[in-house]
DNA sequence: TTGTAGGCGTTATCAC
DNA sequence: GTGATAACGCCTACAA
């Protein structure tokens, strides 16, 4: 019999009925006798008979590809928000598409564009940082591709984002290091971007409310890397006052920031606390296991994926102002 | 202007030639004079016409997608499978589709089957453990969709497999710790498929030609996850005999013995030497840093892609055989 | 070198 | 409820 190489013509000729009467079958249409509509249903059974998707397409001018385009180096990251959108499209007939681009390219958005006429994904998800890109967002709009940016901050209309409360959560953690009983909290901040900001205003809101002030030497910089994260954690740790607890803004700049105290002899917890963001698999794996934020990617991503594919009016704010949760493991001790 | 809603036949239209002349401008058909050529293009320009790639998917009884399969809990891996297949299709029209599966389910090949037929990507790529699958490779076939399998053996004809030296790789990294005085060089195994095993053969004709028995005690079992790499650490550490060297057979599960070996109170390298298989990025952010072997994940995906969308014929060899090294890091130490 | 007719496999329109 | 007929936008064959 036909390898899914028979068309509708075929499965109608046999039926005998119209090629309409067994697309009505196939997208299952209400009005249809349920007597027609078991006789083709064997039929296309019997022959093997399976829709042409390329065909579809062209006919309903939609095809069912949700991509995602991202510049975000972090592997763990990326295979979360993977995980998230296909459990948001999973049972659906959609399927996934993924789309790296290059930040720093002049090119960006005619690489995105051409991209984006040569497959016309239904809808995009936008990762962060690049769904920060305006360009991006307004190209999609003109392109008349429905997008959702995973962001943190409201820099669309809801329905165009979903949303984590950055701020909030890195300022739970900082409020945490001061409950502990830590006072001189340095802070490792990302790269110039939105969500770092959000990071770095939850901290400074924390300080602040505590009545402590933040010191030059507090603050130190890097860009999500592991290797900055060293050498953050070098520069805070010779700076001109040790801190006694350390918030980087990520695992891996926090896992960084281990190996800098290991190298001047500190030991975690005791000579120093530290923080991260992400709760990344590693974060558990290492020792001392990493006390980290973990945020809601997957359930973000997921949103995201939801937003994009349901027709009917879904909630323009799922997904959008999601939690995280602090996970206490061992890098954090109270001062005594 | 047209927002790319316009179609061959405005450009036909405007430019006043054919619909099929236009073709053959898009398609860069070298029978056309070189004046049409340029006035079509001028046109093409000035509305701003993308040809649909749904109309021409149909017509080319065609697409240009790539599809990865995988049920790869590895996020580094995934990720850098992309990256090879996202390198070997740059610069052409492809574009990449990932689908997980789970390697469990009993309707593990309907489901391949359903997403097939749902998408019909030009060729696939099946990563390890999923390509081991034989049952998946003949539903390609059996759906006139181009496949290449991510494998460490000859598991199919040369033209639908990429291969590593999984084997020779482990071979030489033991033969390593011989050569540095170790002989009571324990092993900690992957799940039973076909890669582990060859990671384990490699094992047993280092030992072998070194004289050295493999002792009962020498093996533990994971299924490269971390909490099974601490676990297979215990168990050999607690074992009949200390080793004094392990093996690891991927990176996860050498991490997990370094924290059991800490649970233990044993110093790594002073105490035990330990090598890992993977060289992912967390191997040289622990302390101390993992000596590893690094595997051409990244090579080997991109030979699959290029293997996939190649017209002409490609060597059927590109991507068989590529072979690992042994990265020098800080846990493995001469004994003395 | 260019154009015409027809097909790719589906869905939409609008009668019956 | 069902079925001709015409899109959808492109490409191939064959003519001119």
């Amino acid at each position: 019999m036909a390898n899914s190489n028979s068309t509708i013509n075929d499965v109608a000729r046999i039926a005998n009925v119209s090629k309409k009467t067994v697309s009505r079958v196939i997208n299952k249409s209400p009005l249809l006798s349920e007597k027609t509509r078991e006789h083709v249903e064997k039929v296309i059974k019997e022959i093997g008979y399976v829709p042409n998707p390329q065909a579809r397409a062209l006919a309903l001018r939609r095809n069912f590809i949700i991509a995602a385009i991202h510049d975000n180096p972090n592997a763990q990251f990326l295979v979360n928000v993977q995980q998230g959108i296909l459990e948001g499209i999973s049972g659906s007939e959609f399927a996934l598409m993924v789309e790296p681009v290059d930040r720093n390219s002049p090119t960006i958005v005619n690489d995105v564009r051409q991209f984006l006429e040569r497959q016309r994904p239904y809808g995009v998800v936008l990762l962060p940082p690049v769904s920060e890109n305006d360009e991006l967002a307004d190209l999609c709009d003109s392109l008349g591709i429905r997008y959702v940016r995973m962001v943190s901050g409201e820099l669309d209309k809801p329905e165009n984002i979903v949303m984590s409360n950055d701020r909030e959560a890195v300022y739970g953690a900082v409020r945490y290091l001061i409950e502990q009983g830590h006072q001189k909290i340095a802070f490792i901040e990302g790269p110039d971007s939105l969500s770092p900001a959000e990071r770095r205003a939850g901290y400074d809101q924390a300080m602040a409310e505590a009545g402590l002030l933040v010191h030059d030497w507090m603050i130190a910089k890097g860009n999500y890397t592991f290797e900055t994260g060293v050498e953050a954690g070098l520069a805070l740790i010779d700076g001109a006052v040790r801190p006694t607890a350390i918030f980087a803004s990520n695992d891996e700049m926090a896992i960084g920031a281990i190996i800098a105290a290991r190298k001047r002899g500190i030991r975690i917890p005791d000579g120093l606390s530290i923080i991260g963001f992400d709760d990344t698999p590693l974060s558990s794996h290492i020792w001392p296991s990493l006390t980290t934020v973990r945020w809601p990617i997957v359930e973000m991503a997921k949103a995201a994926a939801l937003k994009l594919i349901e027709d009917e009016e879904t909630d323009p704010m799922l997904g959008v102002g999601l939690g995280s949760v602090l996970i206490e493991r061992g890098s954090v001790r109270p001062l005594d």
